[in-house]
DNA sequence: TGCCGTGTTTGATCCACGTCAACCCCGGGT
DNA sequence: ACCCGGGGTTGACGTGGATCAAACACGGCA
């Protein structure tokens, strides 16, 4: 290999892995930096990283370093207990963190999977300290991050709290329906990229539950299922089940 | 009043509401800090507030402006919807930090009630996120705070999705003796702040469940309770009961 | 092409917890 | 001392979802 071959393949690599060049900063932690402060948020996503569905991100019990953001794909993050019983904590997709468990006691506290073929950004998480200590919406938009975190597992604790099957479901496909639109994709047809098992996981339910609740959404003509593709046919109507009291 | 009463009265309270004086700094946000950090603090815990039995510390849709450390008392969080459902989604006691949900939207997403009397001291956000970036324990503590708020969640909604009626309340009662516990204060016997139907809703279970399962664990000797005194008789038992695998 | 394995659907039955209701306990006010 | 009211306990019964089991769909591979 040349020495110009080298260089410009070096550069490719820079390019390719800098936040000012990447379509996602609207969506990630960049968001709202100004130019200047994009440019040396460039110098802390040292790395990409590639994963082939099924590969694990980190696992449970591994050394806490960096965070990671999504470039491309689909993640679940879940938790074991020694008794075989596990929680599906989270489904993460492009733009959104994966890590911030670990911060707490400097080791990862659950399993980060991909479940397709994958990218992620990693980001050391001192450097992100250093820099967040620096840039003030980079420090802010941080903080919202994660407490972003926590307003969302508060609206999980309130799903496995106090919804019925059917409830959850609907807040599930609602929910990523609204995530996937917030990317530019339909937010009425998308494949699920998590089997029946995962979603009940996830949602407090075995899988069966989950598979006749499906039947019966579109039975009532509220969606379109063929195994993992869905399509939403009628979203007020699922929001309505939602919200529906019971008794 | 003279005025040297008026002066020794608000030395008295500056004194009063300094970090460097407070007898909880090991269990609070200044962990680890030196002295001299440790005073920089003091500047920031701006103003203490007592609350009666009952009381709101905020209210879900207020705005969001500053974190509380809880000084003294117990307090419960929970989240509403329309229809009437509501999720506690955790309880509070001393040393610990409320009010991480409204950082993300700069409203509070859930309501802080009291549960006895209590004091609280108010940390303005915007003060707290400008001297972390300048004492970098500080900063990171508090990300270590976030973060084991989002581990706890993680650990509820394992709780939530995978346990059954007596394994909840176990983990529960465990997770409260174990914080008394790191308090100075008897692990095996404590009074419960909050009502059976509060218990419920914070384990996803109906008051009659959680009365019947602490009647259970009465005759099978594990504690002994009277109304909301609880006295832990076998804390292995208890663990055993949690761990237990079902079918 | 047929076979196998994994994930999904669907049905029949069971059981943990919810629901409804009666009663009890205890503390506060008159 | 009495009543009153809110929280807690206990019992009888109903039900949503778990469990067990069988059959089916689909992709990968020989």
């Amino acid at each position: 290999m040349s020495t110009d071959a080298a260089t410009a393949r070096l550069t490719f690599e820079v390019v390719k892995t800098a936040c000012s060049n990447c379509n996602l900063r609207e969506l990630c932690l960049p968001i709202g930096l100004p130019a200047e402060d994009l440019r040396r948020l460039d110098e802390l996503v040292s790395t990409r990283r590639r994963l082939k569905r099924g590969d694990h991100l980190y696992r449970a019990g591994q050394a806490f370093e960096s965070i990671y953001a999504v470039r491309s794909g689909f993640f679940k993050t879940d938790v074991l207990i020694e008794d075989g019983r596990d929680q599906v904590t989270g489904f993460q997709m492009t733009g959104e963190l994966l890590g911030l468990d670990g911060i707490s006691s400097e080791i990862h506290t659950c399993n980060a999977i991909a479940l397709e073929d994958s990218e992620v950004c990693a980001i050391p998480f001192s450097h992100l300290e250093a820099l967040s200590r620096q840039i003030h919406t980079l420090q802010h938009h941080f903080h919202k991050v994660m407490s972003r975190e926590i307003v969302r597992d508060h609206g999980v604790m309130m799903l496995l709290g106090t919804m019925r099957a059917e409830e959850r479901l609907a807040a599930f496909l609602l929910n990523l329906s609204q995530r996937f639109k917030a990317r530019g994709y339909s937010p009425a047809e998308f494949n699920l990229r998590m089997s029946r098992d995962e979603i009940g996981s996830y949602l407090g339910l075995k899988l069966e539950t989950v598979s006749r609740a499906f039947s019966r959404f579109q039975e009532d003509g509220l969606l379109a299922v063929h195994q993992r593709k869905v399509r939403i046919l009628n979203t007020t109507g699922l929001r309505k089940l939602m919200t529906h009291q019971r008794g």
